[in-house]
DNA sequence: GTTTAATTGTGAAATAGATCACTATTTCAT
DNA sequence: ATGAAATAGTGATCTATTTCACAATTAAAC
């Protein structure tokens, strides 16, 4: 918002890969790149429309998913702060794979694609911290979303609330800001289902839920119904 | 087997990406690169393993999966010829993620982790080969198994069956190189339910199958069936 | 070629989870 | 503050799929 938050070079908020790169490539950065800020629902990226520019999320949250059209959406992942959005789709298609919308209000910076190549293309140490971000992310994914296939609901559930308190808030206490159908979404469940489960963990005192504050409070009992539940 | 055969320069099973590097490069890549066969059954790399190789499959194929020690594996993908095995892991872990056995007798090449990162790093159309070649099949990957996610049985396996069809065999028929059982691993399901799909289909007329032979003979059918069943 | 092991087929019973129809609560807009 | 819309909770029913137990077939080993 002010003068000085517009500049990669002393933005507060920075990527690690930013770290790499020289004064000059940031100041060229900075010349392709647009802040925005967006609110609670908004759609940042809808699937299988071109895009133009990576997405860095500088604060709030984001859901990562696919839309279908016999049955209900697929979620695939909640983004954090500090992320890139769009990456997989960088080196094969010119179009995303998947839609984006923010869960809560959110910072974004739009850095133009091209700009993005140039950089990867002319600093390697850039482009290696660029794979590994991406390299992380799917392979996490791919584990999360395999091992979600097995288990059964109080599990996938399980999972989900461990998911979002260690990977995306990194803290025992948190706002869920998905409703119960969007948790469904990520676990190929249904809205009632996901109640059932949130609301045994609660009876059971493994989880305190009041309002959309949720707080974990016997992490091994989860762990293990995640296992095998 | 013969000399000839032992020269990436006139392999006659080279990958897309080979033909980006130039004769020193090439000739650089054999100085580090092992040719070896294997049988069926094999293991290739075990999850958790260190590995120091990038493995070319020159011919054969190989599935690749998660060992879980509550449960079945996972399979998560067939690999077909010209493929690379443990690209995921090369920009993230010094470990795979994953598990590879051949499903046939193969051929592989072995080419030092070192040797292929000096590639990458000094031929930027090389590295931009690799990375479409990963990022199409994460891409393809995670699609798959979402889709799968939210079908019943009977679409779980028609899907299976156009998968190796089309991506994998590239032909209506085609030997099914799983048992029923890896097949059920491929879509977090049983043998018996696998069993009860194919002869439905069979039944049906949609496929041919005797022995591990399989033909596919009602395609749109089947498409139907992946979509909403 | 015979024996042994592995894989596949089959139907009945058990069950996890979806669906449905309805109520209660929360959120949002005016 | 009030009404409307969205989200969440609840229990009964229904159904797809797993589980189990056993028979049949196919593949491997000797």
């Amino acid at each position: 918002m002010s003068d000085t938050e517009l500049s990669c070079s002393n933005c507060d908020k920075a990527s690690c890969a930013l770290l790499t790169l020289s004064p000059k490539e940031i100041s060229e950065m900075e010349i392709h790149t647009n802040q925005t800020d967006m609110h609670k629902g908004d759609l940042l990226l809808r699937q299988e429309t071109p895009f133009h520019s990576i997405i860095y999320l500088r604060s709030g949250y984001v859901k990562e998913f696919v839309i279908n059209k016999n049955g209900p959406d697929q979620i695939v992942q909640m983004i954090k702060p500090r992320s890139y959005i769009g990456l997989q789709s960088l080196f094969s298609n010119k179009v995303s794979a998947f839609s984006f919308q923010a869960i809560s209000d959110v910072e974004l910076c739009y850095i133009e694609q091209d700009t993005f190549n140039i950089l990867i293309r002319g600093n390697g140490d850039f482009a290696r911290e660029i794979l590994i971000a991406l390299s992380n992310e799917t392979l996490n994914n791919q584990k999360r979303i395999l091992g979600l296939n097995q288990k059964q609901i109080f599990g996938k559930v399980a999972d989900t609330m461990l998911y979002m308190s260690e990977q995306i808030f990194e803290n025992k206490e948190f706002d869920l800001m998905m409703s119960r159908s969007e948790i469904a979404q990520m676990i190929a469940s249904t809205r009632e289902s996901v109640t059932k489960a949130l609301l045994w963990f609660h009876q059971e005192r493994m989880i305190d839920m009041r309002k959309n504050r949720l707080k974990i409070l016997n992490v091994t009992r989860l762990k293990d119904i995640s296992k095998k539940g």
